[in-house]
DNA sequence: CTGTTAGCGCATTCAA
DNA sequence: TTGAATGCGCTAACAG
């Protein structure tokens, strides 16, 4: 049916091992027989059979990258950084060393993410990179843990991105706790002494410790304690627009003395600005409003929204690096990367 | 090193061949060995050999999904829509049926898409489905097509979704052409008769396509012609916000008399609406701004975003039953995916 | 219903 | 520097 290495040999009149060698070009071959060999690839338009060079060789040229929402440009830029890594020289097809990054999209889900998990075990995947906030279930977090050692022991490297450390996995955690904090201090820093809190899905890693952080800021400035309204001032919700709006909406429900809100993310910030202008209250006048990210419409929204920019970008791309094995290891197998507040206009002192 | 087939069968007391057929589910087995063979598999916690399985069967189950620009929502939104259609009932590993929907960013390179196409040819993808515009190239338009039949010709199931037809591929296409017309028309009715126009890059269909309807809604209402100044009226970028800004900035240095701009999709929009802020004009009241896509962002605009609303996420999940064979295929392989108007803020009468 | 027998296409020994 | 032989782990006939 299709041409196989076999072909190949026959037509160049050499063997099928020396064909196999001069594709992977690992191996020292005449340049006469060479060039041979690479016409016939070519007259033929040979293509290598992935699976089986794959089962003979036992190793894979498949990267699997997953994420939870490929539609949030937050997971798109790591993805896209990622997969921009494994970028060959785009030379002959048939040279070796280009490998495949695909991206799987878990939706959120524990389930699905278990799931590409095996199927990239099935594959015999040469790396694979977790992106984004870890669910916390603890059932979860032990199969993903397994999963992992499993990848790891058969040989495919791991690499988190956004996520905390697990044993037998590289990992790049973003400083979620320290960059809140910082975000809210910014905040206390301006004047605010009542700020409403619009928090992700109250079982991910990434929600706890933007959360943490930000309480801690209240905590070292003296505005939180019994009577703080701590949990009357915080509202959870998932990582969308949406979902910003209604809280925005619960919290002014709830109370209408908060001079800022701070959102666990630029997406949700977003919403937060649509539900305060509905409701009439301008933007930083009324209320502040701070996002986490810095996503590229952040700098775009009216007003520019105040964030704390992650750099996605670099930090998927390093992931892909690890992935591939081109990148030292990071003391520990564990590197965290730092927050940066980009003070804009949707933040300044309250009034009166 | 990893444990086999003939490893389960050992410990099941059967053959081989049962243990495939338990886990491959297309074969009659007796209810007895079965459960005696999935209790193997689950003891030894067994997971399936793709290359081999692959190799043997002469099928994989990957699925490539090949996008543009990753990062941008338009392609995340059909990408996951896609993913999500080869979403298995997540059973028992090893169960057959779940594909793995793989998403590839070419980066709008025709070099990485032809490269990405041979790397997925050599994985044996079950499908391949390929969306967003296509580079205008001659020689590449040839080279793609060349591709898709050979991999159509090597029982890959080749789909297009918001790409103009070719051979052997199954088609969805944007009506682009008849979005853009009816949006300038609403324009047009609104009383609009000098417009500017920020296009995306000049080699691709979709930039060309979405022009042409322009011009063709300005021809119908005489707005045109040899002297209707349609050449300077129109600025050619990248699709991404920070081309919209500086098309923008262009665009009012040749003619300040535009009452409004049409976008060729709202990323862009969002920059032409940034840049004429920056210069002091309001939003619908000096100039009227519309897009296309009507991507989730848009109706959170402000002021909202008029826009031609395109159904990718039910274009996404069709072209995924497509590229499973779970959906009949359109009368002659083409299906045309109409654009819906979404008449909101940013769109008014002219002043005076 | 189940076991036996052959390969699938390639990478790698080992000789030559 | 090259060729011949072997097996990777699995599926698909073919028998029984």
């Amino acid at each position: 049916m299709a041409v196989t290495l076999a072909d190949v040999a026959a037509r160049a009149r050499v063997s099928a091992a020396t064909v196999s060698r001069v594709l992977s070009g690992n191996y020292p071959v005449a340049e006469s027989t060479r060039t041979r060999v690479l016409r016939a690839v070519d007259e033929l338009e040979y293509v290598v059979n992935g699976p089986a060079s794959a089962l003979a060789a036992a190793t894979s040229d498949l990267v699997g990258v997953l994420v939870n929402d490929i539609a949030d440009p937050f997971f798109g830029i790591i993805a896209g950084a990622v997969q921009a890594e494994m970028g060959a020289p785009g030379g002959e097809p048939g040279r070796g060393g280009e490998k495949l990054a695909v991206i799987c999209n878990t939706g959120g889900s524990p389930e699905r993410e278990l799931n590409y998990l095996t199927l990239l075990q099935r594959q015999r995947a040469a790396a694979v990179v977790l992106t984004g906030g870890a669910v916390e279930h603890p059932d979860h977090a032990a199969a993903v843990a397994t999963k992992a050692s499993r990848l790891a022991a058969s040989g495919t490297r791991v690499v988190l991105c956004g996520r905390p450390p697990i044993e037998d996995a590289t990992t790049l955690t973003f400083d979620n706790r320290g960059g809140a904090r910082r975000l809210t201090e910014h905040l206390l820093t301006l004047g605010h002494r009542r700020i409403g809190y619009v928090a992700g899905p109250a079982d991910r890693t990434t929600t706890r410790h933007r959360l943490e952080g930000h309480r801690a800021a209240l905590g070292a400035a003296g505005v939180n304690g019994p009577d703080a309204d701590e949990e009357r001032l915080t509202v959870h919700g998932l990582y969308d627009r949406a979902s910003g709006y209604d809280a925005t909406l619960e919290l002014l429900r709830r109370d209408r003395s908060s001079t800022a809100i701070v959102a666990a993310n630029d997406t949700i910030a977003l919403g937060v600005c649509a539900a305060l202008r509905d409701q009439g209250l301008r933007i930083p006048e009324d209320v502040s409003v701070a996002g986490f990210d810095d996503l590229p419409f952040s700098a775009d929204a009216v007003p520019a929204l105040t964030t704390m920019r992650l750099p996605l970008h670099d930090a998927g791309a390093r992931a892909g690096r690890l992935a591939l094995g081109r990148e030292p290891q990071p003391p520990g197998g564990v590197a965290m990367v730092r927050a940066e507040l980009m003070a804009r206009s949707s933040t300044a002192p309250p009034h009166g």
